[in-house]
DNA sequence: GTAGGGTTAG
C-alpha cells in the first residue's frame, strides 16, 4: 500500500476528510490499488460523504463503481441517502427492494438496515414494518426496537409507544429520550416531566428534549430554567433555547442569549444556530441588525447551506431589501428547495409585488400547501380578494392528492370572502370545512367572525363567537369591530368590559374599535372616558378621538388634541379633522387640515375633493376652481371605486360608467325608469342628478359618480319583480352624500332593504331612511 | 448505527 494512501485511509477512519477533492482522490486510489476489503473502505468513504456534504450524484457514482457490494456497504449508502432528505428516499426503497429479492447471501438484510428504513418510512408504513421485523426476528435488536418505538412516539398512537417502552426488559437512555419527546409532541407535558424525573440516568439529549418541550409549548420560563440547570450543554441545547425564543417572538432575549453564546468560548455557533438567529432578525425587521449580521457571517466565512440561504432570503425580504433576497435566490441554483421558492413568493407578496410572486409560483418545479397559501394570502392581503378566491378554486381542483387546503388556507379565503361581502360564498366555505374535515382552530374562528361582520350578518358573527371553545384577544376584537361598523356602540363597549372580566386585556386594536364605535354613535362622553383609560394612546387612537370630537361638533377641542399629541400627526388625524370641518362648515380648520394632507399624501385625490366640497357648499366657486387647478397642476387623478354585488355565488364588479357588464343595457334602463319615477313623485327637484347618462358621469371630475348605482341597478335587474330580500352592495370607497340620498330614494321606491358597505361602515337603507343618521 | 436543535404560509 502506498504511503499517501495509508495516510488518506487514516484520515478517513478518523473522519477528518475536508473536501470533495480529497474524497475523490481517495476513491481513485482505492480502486486503483484493488485493496482487500474494498467494500469496507468504500463504506468509510461513503460515510465521509455525509461529513463533507457530498452531492448525491457523487456518492451514487462511488456506489455504482463496486460490482458486488455487500450489505455493510449498502447500509452506508442507505444512511447517506436518508440524510440527504426526503427527495432521495425512493432510492432507498428501491435499493432495499433489490436487496430483499437478491439471492446473494452477502446481501441478506441485517438489523442495521431496519432502523434507517423505519426512520424514513413515515407513519403509514409503521404497522407493516413492525410486523415485518417482528417476523424476521429483528424486533429484539436494541436499535430496531428503538426505531419502532420512536416511530409510534412521533406519529402516534403514543400509547403504543408507551406499551413497547414498558415491555422493554432493558431500557437504554435513548428509549427514555424517545418517549419523553413523544409525550411533548402530543402535548402530555406532565407525562414527559414525570418520565424525565424518574430516569435512572440522564444525558444532554434528555435535558435538551425538556428545553425543546417547554419552548414549543410557549413556556419559556421553564425552558430557560431547565437550560440553566443543565449539567452540561451541547450546541444543540443552545440552539433549542435560541429557537424557543425566536419562535415565541422573544427576539430580544434570543439575541441576548446568542451574544452570551458567542462570549462563552465553549460553543461555536453551527449552521442551525445561524438559521435561528437569522430568522430572529427577520422577525425584527431591522435593516441595521440585518446588515451587521450579514457582515458577521461573512467575516466568519460560514458555510452557507440551503437553510441559511433561505433564512437570508426571508430576512432580506422582511428588512426591506427585496433585491438582495432575489439575488441570493438566483445564486442558489440547484441548491434551492421547495422552502426557498416559497420564501421568495412570500418575499414578493410582503412587498406587494404580486406579479413577481405569481411568476415565481408558476415557475416552481413542485408546489406544496405552503406555496399555495403564500400566494393566496398574498392576494388576499393586497386587496385582491377575487383573485385570492379564484386561486383557491384552482387549488381545490388541482389533481395532486397530497394537496389539501388547511386551516391557514381557509383563514385567507374566509377573509377574502369577508372583504367582498360575499356571505353566501362564506357559507359555502363552511360546508367545505365539514366536507374536507378541516378542523377549526382559533384563527379560523376569528376569521369567520370578521367575515360575518363584514358581510353584515352580526347574528352569525355572534353565534360563531359563542360557539368557539376558547377565545383570544383577536376573537374579541373581531366581534367588537363588527359591532362598531354596524353602529352598535353599546354592545361594543359591553363586550370590552366582558373581555376584561374574562381576564383578556384590551389591546391597541380593541381601543380603536371601541372608539370608532363611540364616534359613529356620537357617544362623546363614553369615548372620552375610554380614551383616558388607555395607558399610552397610539397615534391611531388620537385619530379616532379627533374623529369623535369632530363628529360631535367639538372641533376646537379636536384641534387642541392635535396640538397636544406627543407624536407627529399622520394623515388619519388630519383626515378626521378635514371631514369634521366639512360637516360643520369650518373653512379655516378645513383648509389647515387639507393643506397638511396635501403635503402628507399629495397623490390622494380625496383630500382635494373634500376641500373643494367645503368651498362648494359655501358657494365659493373661485376657491373650488383653485383646487381643480391645483389638482391639474400636480397631476392628481380622481380615483374611482369599485362596487360589488354578490349574485348566485358570483361577485359582480362595477366601476363608474361601466358598460362592460352583459346586463349593462337593462341596468341603465332600470336606473332611468327609477329616475323618472323620482321626478314624477317629486322626490328630486333637479332632474340632472338622477337622469344623467353614464357617459356624462364619466366626464364629471369633481362630484362623485356612482358605481353603487350600477350595482344596485344590477341587483334590481337580476331579482326582477321579486320585492323581498336584501340587496347587498359593497363599495370600497366612501359613499358620497349624493349617493346616500339616491339610495334612500331607491329603497323607498322599490320597497326593499338595501345594505351598502362602504369600507368598514354599514348603511342600511329602508323606506327612504338610513340607519346611519350620523352619516356625513 | 438509537434519542435533542434549523428555513417558508396566518
Amino acid at each position: 500500500m502506498s504511503d499517501p494512501l495509508a495516510k488518506l485511509l487514516t484520515i478517513c477512519r478518523t473522519s477528518k476528510l475536508s473536501d470533495l477533492k480529497q474524497l475523490k482522490q481517495l476513491h481513485a486510489q482505492i480502486i486503483q490499488n484493488s485493496l482487500h476489503h474494498q467494500d469496507y473502505w468504500i463504506s468509510l468513504l461513503i460515510q465521509q460523504c455525509t461529513q463533507i456534504r457530498a452531492p448525491f450524484s457523487y456518492a451514487h457514482l462511488i456506489f455504482l463503481s463496486i460490482p458486488n457490494p455487500n450489505v455493510f456497504l449498502l447500509t452506508s449508502v442507505l444512511k447517506f441517502y436518508s440524510q440527504l432528505g426526503p427527495q432521495y428516499h425512493h432510492h432507498i426503497f428501491s435499493l432495499f427492494h433489490q436487496i430483499r429479492h437478491s439471492s446473494n447471501h452477502h446481501l441478506k438484510p441485517d438489523a442495521f438496515i431496519y432502523p434507517i428504513l423505519i426512520k424514513i418510512s413515515g407513519k403509514n408504513s409503521i404497522n407493516p414494518l413492525h410486523g415485518h421485523v417482528f417476523k424476521l426476528g429483528f424486533a429484539s435488536d436494541h436499535f430496531v426496537r428503538n426505531a419502532i418505538m420512536d416511530m409510534y412516539a412521533k406519529y402516534g398512537p403514543i400509547n403504543l409507544a408507551r406499551q413497547l417502552f414498558d415491555e422493554m426488559p432493558d431500557r437504554k437512555i435513548a428509549d427514555w429520550n424517545s418517549m419523553i419527546s413523544g409525550y411533548w409532541k402530543w402535548g402530555y407535558q406532565e407525562e414527559a416531566s414525570r418520565l424525565f424525573e424518574s430516569m435512572p440516568e440522564k444525558n444532554v439529549i434528555s435535558w435538551t428534549a425538556m428545553v425543546t418541550g417547554y419552548s414549543k409549548s410557549g413556556d419559556l420560563e421553564n425552558a430557560r430554567k431547565v437550560f440553566d440547570e443543565m449539567p452540561d450543554k451541547s450546541v444543540v441545547s443552545w440552539n433549542a433555547m435560541l429557537s424557543g425564543y425566536a419562535q415565541n417572538d422573544f427576539v430580544e432575549e434570543g439575541l441576548k442569549l446568542f451574544e452570551k453564546m458567542m462570549d462563552s468560548c465553549d460553543f461555536k455557533p453551527d449552521e442551525t444556530t445561524w438559521v435561528t438567529i437569522i430568522s430572529s432578525c427577520a422577525a425584527k425587521g431591522d435593516p441595521q441588525l440585518a446588515k451587521s449580521l450579514v457582515s458577521s457571517i461573512d467575516r466568519r466565512k460560514i458555510n452557507l447551506n440551503c437553510f441559511i440561504k433561505t433564512a437570508l432570503i426571508d430576512m432580506h425580504a422582511k428588512c426591506g431589501s427585496l433585491e438582495t433576497a432575489r439575488q441570493i435566490f438566483d445564486e442558489m441554483g440547484v441548491q434551492r428547495n421547495l422552502v426557498s421558492w416559497n420564501a421568495m413568493i412570500s418575499a414578493y407578496t410582503k412587498n406587494g409585488d404580486l406579479m413577481s410572486a405569481r411568476k415565481i409560483f408558476n415557475e416552481m418545479p413542485e408546489k406544496n400547501v405552503v406555496s399555495w397559501n403564500s400566494l393566496i394570502s398574498g392576494y388576499a392581503q393586497n386587496g385582491q380578494s377575487a383573485m385570492a378566491i379564484e386561486l383557491f378554486k384552482e387549488m381545490t381542483t388541482t389533481k395532486a392528492i397530497y394537496l389539501k387546503p388547511d386551516q391557514i388556507t381557509m383563514v385567507s379565503v374566509i377573509s377574502a370572502y369577508g372583504h367582498l361581502g360575499a356571505l353566501e360564498l362564506g357559507k359555502w366555505a363552511m360546508d367545505f370545512f365539514t366536507k374536507n374535515q378541516i378542523k377549526l382552530n382559533i384563527s379560523v374562528y376569528n376569521s369567520l367572525i370578521s367575515m360575518y361582520s363584514r358581510c353584515g350578518s352580526m347574528e352569525d358573527a355572534k353565534k360563531t363567537f359563542q360557539e368557539m371553545p376558547t377565545r383570544d384577544v383577536i376573537s374579541y376584537n373581531s366581534l367588537i369591530a363588527g359591532f362598531a361598523s354596524h353602529g352598535r356602540a353599546t354592545e361594543a363597549i359591553e363586550l370590552m368590559s366582558k373581555m376584561k372580566e374574562e381576564g383578556i386585556e384590551p389591546d391597541r386594536i380593541t381601543f380603536m374599535a371601541v372608539l370608532t364605535a363611540c364616534s359613529h354613535a356620537g357617544l362623546s362622553k363614553q369615548g372620552r372616558e375610554i380614551f383616558k383609560s388607555i395607558r399610552k394612546p397610539a397615534i391611531d387612537h388620537y385619530a379616532c378621538m379627533v374623529d369623535l370630537l369632530g363628529r360631535t361638533g367639538q372641533l376646537d377641542e379636536a384641534k387642541m388634541l392635535i396640538d397636544e399629541m406627543p407624536m407627529k400627526p399622520h394623515a388619519g388625524v388630519y383626515g378626521a379633522l378635514l371631514n369634521a370641518s366639512r360637516v360643520h362648515k369650518r373653512v379655516e380648520l378645513g383648509e389647515l387640515a387639507a393643506y397638511k394632507l396635501f403635503e402628507l399624501e399629495p397623490e390622494n385625490s380625496g383630500n382635494y375633493v373634500l376641500l373643494s366640497n367645503i368651498y362648494a357648499s359655501m358657494e365659493r366657486w373661485e376657491d373650488v376652481e383653485k383646487i381643480r387647478e391645483l389638482m391639474r397642476k400636480r397631476g392628481v387623478k380622481k380615483t374611482t371605486g369599485w362596487s360589488w354585488v354578490e349574485f348566485e355565488g358570483k361577485v359582480h364588479r362595477f366601476i363608474v360608467g361601466d358598460r362592460s357588464h352583459k346586463y349593462s343595457e337593462e341596468i341603465n334602463k332600470v336606473l332611468k325608469e327609477l329616475g323618472k319615477k323620482m321626478i314624477d313623485l317629486g322626490y328630486v327637484a333637479d332632474k340632472s342628478c338622477v337622469l344623467r347618462d353614464v357617459e356624462e358621469e364619466e366626464k364629471e371630475e369633481m362630484v362623485g359618480t356612482h358605481s353603487e348605482k350600477l350595482a344596485i341597478g344590477f341587483a334590481l335587474v337580476v331579482s326582477g319583480d321579486d320585492a323581498r330580500g336584501v340587496i347587498r352592495v359593497v363599495k370600497n370607497l366612501r359613499v358620497c352624500g349624493d349617493c346616500h340620498r339616491y339610495i334612500k330614494m331607491i329603497s323607498k321606491l322599490v320597497g326593499r332593504e338595501i345594505v351598502v358597505r362602504d369600507n368598514n361602515r354599514f348603511h342600511c337603507f329602508k323606506d327612504g331612511e338610513c340607519s346611519c343618521e350620523d352619516y356625513w
